[in-house]
DNA sequence: ATGGGAATGAAAATCATTTTCATTTGTGAT
DNA sequence: ATCACAAATGAAAATGATTTTCATTCCCAT
């Protein structure tokens, strides 16, 4: 299996720990890095699959990638900055279970967010 | 500017209020409806500028609308057929209210959706 | 009927992401 | 050091959703 290259997590966590494979990609290459954007996408799954990053979605589709703790949790996004919380999400994972469940659904995943507008915004 | 072609509204509500492009132009073709993928396209971002439906991501980065406005209700969707299951979602309102009110966070909404695979597929 | 703006859709373009595959690199055994 | 083989790499092609282009068709007021 594919491990990932550790400049990649370098370069996001010198990003601010959240940014896309393209722009891990474009970063590299402005500061002279050697690599593949091959490498950068496989680096980037291999690390979600590991859960050291998460990876979300921008408005526009595009998977943003970012630093994260290993539990599994939902996401409180405000509409206004963009900031973004970790949730606890026990109660959706029970949920989503007992739903699918009750109506005979096999082999499934959810996805849960909360949007809103924080204190500062 | 271009106006919503009818036909793509009513499939939509047809497909349960919640549907991506794609499946919306599929379940049009199956239905023997005379429609361009574009069309389909272009219809529902004026629905989405109208703010008569709403669009959300998929997982995989696939855009998906619903129609606003609706009551309040969450879906369990078979990645197989397609098809929709409308289901109770009190367990969800209540996460997501005190998730937000925990975090200051004011002006919440939230999306909630369960995939897998139905007992038929 | 007729002229013009809006709607349509086929095909091409775009863009992120994935896959393919040939090459390179690293490692361990001899 | 050398051989062999697995893992890593990346260029290029493929994929899939979405957007753009543009020529054509439709509709409606004159």
């Amino acid at each position: 299996m594919s491990r990932s290259n550790p400049r990649v997590l370098s370069t996001l966590e010198r990003a601010g720990g959240f940014a896309s494979a393209q722009e891990i990609y474009r970063l590299m290459q402005r500061e002279g890095e050697s690599i593949g954007l091959t490498t950068v996408y496989r680096s980037l799954q291999s690390l979600v699959s590991d859960k050291i990053v998460d990876v979300l979605r921008r408005d526009d589709g595009e998977a943003i990638y970012r630093l994260c703790g290993d539990a599994h949790h939902h996401h409180l996004v405000c509409k206004g900055c963009g900031d973004t919380v970790e949730i606890e999400g026990g109660a959706i994972e029970k949920w989503a279970k007992v739903m699918a469940e009750e109506h005979g659904f096999r082999e499934v995943g959810h996805t849960a967010e909360i949007f809103g507008l924080c204190s500062k915004c």
